[in-house]
DNA sequence: TCAGTAAATAAGAATATTACTATTTAGAAA
DNA sequence: TTTCTAAATAGTAATATTCTTATTTACTGA
């Protein structure tokens, strides 16, 4: 995610291209494909000045909205991932070792849409996730 | 849902039926629909002796397990609904007022299960959820 | 460039949720 | 019925997440 990009997606709705918000995504980049918020604020907190725990709950929640990262909810609490394309995606989730499995299927496809039209809404987005065993974890 | 069938369910999974499951249940159905956590514990605490509210936590994690409840995950927060029929099903929300509406549509009879057995997952559940802006909100 | 304004931040308080541990209890089996 | 044992509970501590408020800052338009 290159900063003009960035830029634009958050002007678009009204909000700041701040230092924050590109350290969360900047540390997010560094730790890897998922962090939790902890581990995106401990990271950060090695900068000076540290920035606040507040603050990277609220930019999370933030960058989800608009499309640049991803919550994705475990048994041990949630964690974030980059959505690079600014496509989600979802995911096969192990409820025994947390290993998370992207997979290209959306139920977006599939005809929930009439039903919500029906009932009068208007949708906005979707959250789905799969839980599973992974193949190790079957074998246990 | 009657206690022998709740007692079914437990047992099925070496689960014990306890005065306090049984009071979790009744107050649900005695609230309505949906309740959260602590409007549970709320109600629960007018009893003598009253409840904990971790008890209460962890027995509707449990009871959304065993598929005799539902987890709703609103903006405010976690909301757990009855599923008298024992087939879970999905909901329309609204993102401004969060009004619920439930919808027969289900993204298991979709195709994503191929997905994950290519992958080497067993499917236990998921999660589904779509968010959206009500007839009445859209007007505002 | 400079001033104005809405948005964002930091810090800490409040709330929600989960974990820990000693004690109690439901259900199994004698 | 009595005993035994794993599961469950209460109470409290710990953690996760959100809210509140005073202050700061990014963008807008002159």
């Amino acid at each position: 995610m290159k900063t003009p990009v960035l830029l634009a997606l958050l002007k678009e709705k009204g909000y700041k291209l701040t230092a924050q918000r590109q350290a969360i995504l900047a540390a997010l980049r560094y730790l890897g494909e998922r962090a939790s918020a902890k581990e995106i604020y401990e990271e950060l907190c090695k900068e000076k000045p540290a920035i606040s725990l507040d603050t990277v709950y609220r930019n999370l929640r933030l960058l989800a909205e608009i499309g640049i990262v991803q919550q994705i909810l475990l048994q041990s609490g949630t964690v974030f991932e980059l959505t690079d394309d600014g496509h989600h995606h979802h995911h096969l989730v192990c409820v025994d070792c947390e290993k998370v499995v992207c997979i290209p299927y959306c139920p977006e496809s599939c005809a929930y849409t009439e039903q919500a039209r029906a009932a009068g809404f208007a949708v906005l987005g979707h959250l789905f996730e799969v839980y599973g065993r992974c193949t190790a974890c079957q074998q246990k």
